[in-house]
DNA sequence: TCCATATTGGACTAAAATGGTCCTATTCAA
DNA sequence: TTGAATAGGACCATTTTAGTCCAATATGGA
């Protein structure tokens, strides 16, 4: 269902390990692959990833490292996945295609595109710090139907 | 984020393609093909997919094909995707991993396998006769924090 | 200045998933 | 019996993913 590569699996646990260390000193590439126990070499493909998405700040040089570049209640899963999953568009509707002249196909298509933006938006409201401390559910709830046929407006 | 297969997309269309057809008719594959606007041999793998995940039944033979198992209201997104997907799950937790010892990191993977029951949950309020007929938006929503610290039971 | 410590960026390979096609067997109705 | 149709796999090409490694650069301290 919602398909989580490895990668960001790693990347979170990195960026919980931050969490939990503190922020106040730059933590070595090193030290983050002890703790976590993952490999050197893939924390520090990780790392480079949430660099560039602007999640983790780097310090070069000795005593350099990386440290959350916000607090964590400032970072949100959807950035997360943003970061390390890149920007994958669900559906991509390639409006040359044949298929997509057949109006209700297109339909389709928008309906997931909705619904992967609603899913994203409800990841936008989940932050680090619910993951570095989870809750017992995540409530993510779809209100539906009213009596127009369509479902109710986001309230947010 | 929520990446879905070309398959699943595609699926998506035989099936909205059955139910605007109604559904008194066993359909062949091939009609589904041309309307569809798809490849023949796709669209007979995709129906095999669904046909095993009981979303439609088949009739074999002359005069044979393809309907729909159930109305379009009580065929759930979380089904299709199922069928089409596979159970997949988003991380897997082997036990025997050492970087699973430590604690802190087992909760950042209960955290995603959470917030994955919760989409998966909301995917099941989404039916078929949605993706046939989409809302303006799919109102998902992430009711959050308490004081507790902790987000708020899903009420349903 | 020199050296050890770190990140940066990219290349690279192996393995797995995905998309798409095709073939043979089976089933059913006329 | 014959033709239309599904059932079930096998198959291959392509892409994605995971994971490793290397040369270049930056930093702080002796």
């Amino acid at each position: 269902m919602l398909r989580i590569s490895k990668l960001t699996d790693y990347g979170t646990l990195v960026l919980v390990q931050l969490t939990a260390s503190g922020n106040d000193r730059p933590c070595p590439a090193s030290e983050l692959a002890t703790c976590t126990g993952l490999a050197l070499p893939t924390v520090q493909k990780v790392l480079k990833k949430l660099a560039r998405g602007n999640l983790v700040v780097s310090a070069r040089g000795a005593d350099g490292g990386y440290r959350l570049a916000r607090a964590p209640e400032d970072i949100s899963a959807a950035e997360v996945l943003d970061a390390l999953e890149g920007p994958v568009a669900i559906t991509e509707c390639s409006h040359d295609d044949s298929h997509c002249e057949l109006e209700s196909n297109c339909q389709v298509g928008s309906a997931w595109q909705k619904i992967s933006r609603a899913i994203r938006a409800a990841m936008d409201e989940i932050k680090l710090s619910d993951l570095h401390n989870p809750p017992a559910e995540f409530p993510l709830r779809y209100t539906i139907l009213g009596e127009s046929g369509h479902a109710d407006r986001l309230s947010k």
